[in-house]
DNA sequence: CGAGTTTGACCTGCGC
DNA sequence: GCGCAGGTCAAACTCG
């Protein structure tokens, strides 16, 4: 309709609303969007779980629009929050380029809103009511009922129990947090390298390769074709984990986004 | 009927 | 200045 007052004036109404004050200086929103990089690994049972896997979390997520990525085989998904309309947090996510079986988010701008259901998900991170069912159990209670500093013990541990053959182990999701300012630095309040050496030594080589690699990719290129296809299939539909939105949660709500530097 | 998803078009920023 | 790629919008469509 508006072509001419859509892209041109309202992308970034909303969002500049926020980031006012940074972006007047530049109006280069691109660049200075605050942006937080988040590699999450997903379990092959989140594709096929992908009803369960999604939705329960503590923010809506409204998709609005879908782009193929140059160099990538698989598509940018871009969504908003639509848990309340002034919300202006969006969140990008594509697959690994490299392992189909990791899910790269991009958190930009912050919730301008309390969670919907932080009492909820407060006290029921280990019993989300929301949260379906079989590997949510799991999951839920690995990480959504802990702290981030848990998560990463949590990651450790899976990496440790990579060398075992693991079933169940398969249905939890993998994460790697990437914590990053518009040039995708980490900042050194990160939590999770505090602890984590290994998670720390490979977000820096997620840094340095500036594109995300996968943690799979990292230890052992392994994703099979027809992984990734179903994935790929599945990441249309946003496997989410409610134990990630646990994570992302607690980033917006407890450390929220600092605003660009200028 | 409402909310969410899909998809094509448009706009802007950035590199050459 | 031009072209490319990324990001966003909005109408149409689908599903619950």
């Amino acid at each position: 309709m508006d072509t001419d007052a859509n892209a041109s004036s309202q992308p970034d109404s909303e969002a500049s609303s926020e980031l006012k004050s940074s972006e007047t200086q530049t109006s280069k929103k691109r660049k200075l969007v605050e942006k937080r990089v988040v590699a999450v690994r997903i379990g092959e049972n989140v594709g096929k779980v992908k009803n369960e896997g999604l939705p329960s979390d503590f923010w809506s997520w409204r998709k609005y629009g879908q782009k193929p990525i140059k160099g990538s085989p698989y598509p940018r998904g871009y969504y908003k929050c639509s848990t309340s309309k002034g919300c202006s947090a969006k969140k990008q996510v594509e697959r690994c380029r490299t392992d189909a079986s990791m899910l790269i988010v991009t958190y930009t701008s912050t919730h301008n809103h309390p969670c919907p259901t932080t009492t909820t998900a407060t006290s029921t991170t280990t019993n989300s009511p929301q949260q379906p069912k079989e590997s949510e159990s799991e999951t839920t209670q690995d990480l959504s009922g802990i702290s981030k500093e848990e998560d990463q013990e949590h990651i450790e541990e899976e990496q440790r129990d990579d060398d075992k053959p693991r079933d169940e182990g398969r249905n939890e999701e993998k994460f790697l947090y990437l914590q990053s300012s518009q040039d995708i630095i980490i900042e050194q309040e990160d939590p999770f390298k505090l602890n984590t050496e290994k998670s720390h030594e490979r977000i820096d080589l997620l840094l340095e390769e500036e594109e995300p690699l996968c943690y799979a990719q990292v230890k052992n290129l392994s994703a099979s074709e027809s992984e990734e296809l179903d994935f790929f299939d599945e990441l249309e539909e946003l496997p989410m984990s409610s134990s990630f939105f646990n994570f992302t949660r607690s980033i917006f709500s407890d450390e929220r986004i600092p605003v660009a530097p200028s």
